[in-house]
DNA sequence: TATGTAAGGTTGTATTGACAACTTTACTGA
DNA sequence: TCAGTAAAGTTGTCAATACAACCTTACATA
């Protein structure tokens, strides 16, 4: 079997769809390995190198995974959560009935303002106050799916960082202890790459794609309370959100 | 000057550091040329396939694009405009301030009950009926920004066919046409690697990642009367949105 | 002065080859 | 039967080389 060296389209994207066809008809299986590179080489009369780049689209779109010296691996279809509607997202991970486990990465820590004004991409009505920041990592069923950069305007919740902010609801944490509610969000939506330590985190291969969402809550007369830099595997878990008109 | 081959960094990774600092700290110029992929290769004492290894993590991130026979060029920073709100994409569009075209890909038509069926992506309420089918492209400023590939329920929206769908929010359209408001909408949020058509219209990059939103709009009792795949390139416009509690 | 052509420069695709770093498998010895 | 080790297989990184397909630049001619 080999591929069509006289046409225009390039080997390697010949191969690639060749492979995407066949982990869609089942031909090669989730969870299990394709060939490996040097069978594919041989099976289709290319280099190896040309077999990665095939491998490389495959990989970035979400359905391979290479591990050195075992092979690459099918992945799984991603499962649906609703992470954007205004639930929260612990609380929206506890309704989609997926295991989820979160963890700190960074328990919260006080910023001054000095310090909060030397990062650009907080929302300007962020800055010049002092700030509680925090991370955390949600896996669900086991599998890293979303890492939360937070920033909490230290005055509002004072002594967050004496409360237990693993596996629990932010949004609870912040009902309960502080008796607010978040009544509005501004949120932007684009695809990132992120650096060294969320992409561990989230077990990204490199250069891979994360959706990265900047969210800014509003509770009531509190604008801009809490921004949140949110980052998710979405070839894991897919993202949704319900939203109605407010008139 | 030269990378650290001692460094357990990959050659490639070194590079396209370097060069991201580069451009961050405007030695690159935005709409400029980087030095080209042999002089690179000389500069850091590299093969050339290590530098285009190095510039595809760029072009993949967004910062660089390569144009065949002229060079790798420095992309400016994407804009911010509000899509994800139940506005409507072209009167948020509006909003914005920037020169927005929208232009039809593919003319509404209509689709049989049983063609709707074989379109497994579609959500289930829209199954077994009449749709019309149509895609617009949306640029902005010039430049592709957006397609949308919708379906819209034929015995709500009886001669959509005969108006004019280009440059006009659907939203509006509705609003006139037809008398209904979106009151609601189910939206979930991907990375995807569109087909070869929207990835043309996109004017995407060879394995360039784009956000996919699924909506599914209700207008009060009838539910789901409008579903819409949205193929976005962030890296050229940030996308946001503002929700606010209903209760 | 403008147009056309050729040469040079640039990116895109592909191959062959080598070695490193990892995992898996099979065999041997206690 | 179990543990340890070596060999084989797999992916990751790197390089040289070649040719195709494009764009840019410079020069010549009308």
């Amino acid at each position: 079997m080999n591929l069509n060296s006289q046409s225009p389209i390039p080997l390697y994207i010949q191969l690639a769809q060749r492979l995407r066809s066949g982990i869609e008809s089942g031909v090669y299986t989730v969870d299990e390995k394709i060939p490996s590179e040097n069978i594919l080489a041989d099976q289709f009369s290319i280099g190896r190198p040309t077999v990665r780049q095939a491998t490389d689209l495959l990989v970035r779109e979400g359905l391979l995974q290479r591990r050195r010296g075992s092979g690459t691996y099918v992945l799984p279809p991603p499962q649906k959560i609703d992470l954007f509607s205004l639930t929260g997202t612990t609380a929206a991970l506890q309704k989609s009935k997926v295991a989820s486990e979160t963890q700190l990465l960074c328990k919260p820590v006080l910023l001054s303002a000095d310090e909060v004004s030397t990062q650009s991409q907080l929302p300007a009505v962020l800055s010049q106050r002092e700030l509680y920041t925090l991370q955390r990592l949600t896996s669900l069923n086991g599998k890293a799916a979303l890492v939360e950069h937070m920033y909490l305007v230290a005055d509002v919740f004072q002594g967050i960082e004496n409360l237990d902010l693993e596996n629990q609801s932010l949004s609870r944490v912040v009902s309960d202890e502080f008796h607010l509610h978040a009544t509005a969000a501004d949120q932007s939506f684009d695809i990132c790459y992120p650096e060294l330590k969320v992409a561990q985190a989230l077990e990204l291969e490199s250069a891979q794609p994360a959706l990265h969402v900047s969210r800014l809550l509003h509770f009531g007369d509190l604008q801009g309370a809490v921004y949140c830099d949110i980052y998710c595997r979405t070839d894991r878990f897919q993202f949704s959100q319900n939203i109605t008109v407010t008139e």
